[in-house]
Order: C-alpha cells, then sequence, then structure tokens
DNA sequence: ATCTATCGTTCTCTGTACCGAACTTGCGCC
DNA sequence: GGCGCAAGTTCGGTACAGAGAACGATAGAT
C-alpha cells in the first residue's frame, strides 16, 4: 500500500491524529514546505537527523521509513517464532547466526 | 568513549576487520573523503540513506549512531540490525538460517 | 636511501536539502 | 452565492552534503 517514504509519511500523519502538515512539521523542527516535499517529490533524501525526528514523532523506525520493500510497520513481527528462538540461543551460537546472516546479505 | 558519530564510524571501522577508509566508503557508496568529514570534521549531518548503509555494514542501528548519550552498541541494537540483515535475505537462506537455529537450539 | 603502494587528508566545485514567504485550494458558516 | 480561515502548494535563495582529484604521510621491500 505504501512502499514509499512519502506515502509512509502522509499515511503515519494521518493515522496519528490527522495532524496537519505544519504540526507534524513544527514537532519535527522543519518547514512545512519542506516536509510536504518529503511527501510529495519523488525520491528524497532527506538528513538522518530529520529523518530520526519524523520517525520519532510517528512511532516507528527510521529503517522502516527508508526501506523501499516492505510496507507494513508490523511486518517485522511475522517472523517472531524464529527470533524467540534465536534470542534464546548461548551468545557464541547468536554470533555464528549472525556471521551466516552477513555472508548472505547482497549489497545494496 | 565514543559518544560522538565521528568517533563511533571510527571505532565500528576499525573493529570489524579494521577496514580502511577507502573499502567502507566503496561498499557503502560514498566518497572516502566524505567518510572521512564523517569521522573527523564535528557535527556532520549525513543524509539518511547514507548512514543507513553505514549501519547496516557496521552492525548497528542508525540510531545507534545518533544518539550522542549512548557510547556503546547495546545488545539490542546488534539484535536489531541482525533481524533486520535476516529479513532481508532470500526466502531460501532464511530457510537455512532457520534450520542452523533449531541445530543450535538446546533442548532442555 | 629511494621507489612503490597504500592509507589518510585537504582542496574545489556542483547539486540539492531546507527555509520563508507568497500563493492557491478547500471548507464551513452566514 | 461570498467571506473567512486553515489546509496544502509553489518558488527563489542560501548553506551545506558529497564527489573527485590531488596532495601528503607512513611503511615495507630492495
Amino acid at each position: 500500500m505504501a512502499t514509499k517514504l512519502g506515502d509512509k509519511l502522509r499515511a503515519l500523519r494521518k493515522k496519528n491524529g490527522s495532524m496537519t502538515l505544519d504540526k507534524l512539521a513544527a514537532t519535527a523542527g522543519m518547514s512545512k514546505s519542506y516536509l510536504w516535499e518529503l511527501e510529495n517529490r519523488d525520491s528524497p533524501r532527506p538528513s538522518a537527523e530529520k529523518l530520526a525526528a519524523l520517525a520519532s514523532i510517528l512511532g516507528v523506525t527510521t529503517d522502516f521509513l527508508l526501506d523501499d520493500t516492505v510496507d507494513e510497520p508490523e511486518q517485522r513481527h511475522v517472523e517472531d517464532a524464529f527470533f524467540r528462538s534465536y534470542s534464546n540461543l548461548q551468545p557464541e551460537d547468536k554470533e555464528t547466526i549472525r556471521r551466516i546472516v552477513e555472508s548472505f546479505r547482497k549489497d545494496a
């Protein structure tokens, strides 16, 4: 539904009490004109600071906002079972798993 | 010991196999001159994209890098980053990881 | 001691993040 | 309808993100 940054921002803004551009921009410490650009212009490249401020207010992570492949904040809980198994491993086993995952990762 | 962004970046770069500026910059998709500025100039303001790329490679979250009050990657940050890496794997790779995790599980 | 690499540093220059203010659109109320 | 305000939109300007190349430092190897 909302896979691009702009769409996510607008959706979350409407969701959280339907804030206005002005209001959200003010609490996030930016101008409403720029927030509008983030929502509407394509491929915006906000600074980490600005995005972190927005994410904090909207109750999501910056990584969720940036990840173009994910469209629901709850998606990270889908693999909860796996994650719980992983959590219960010995620290050295965790480390091993982490290494393997790293080696499987393909660079963006 | 490393509370500012630059210090964290340099510490993590040295930690992970002591990569060179050139190497890390290349894999993170930026110029080494800019990475040097991030590490050495004060109060840099990188884009969310660049910071996310660095965080992903260094195995921490962007929030940890940005947070000036914390100086050691807490377990939470490391595992957050791990879980995100895992989520982005190919399905068959995920399956492999899941198998390994199962095999490591202590049978209580 | 000099050559050769490799790493780190400093420059200059282009694109764009981000702002402030003006402008427009929508909507409720009389 | 027309008059308000509150919302969204556009625009011009400025400061800085970020690249790229050139430079200096450091360390082996011969």
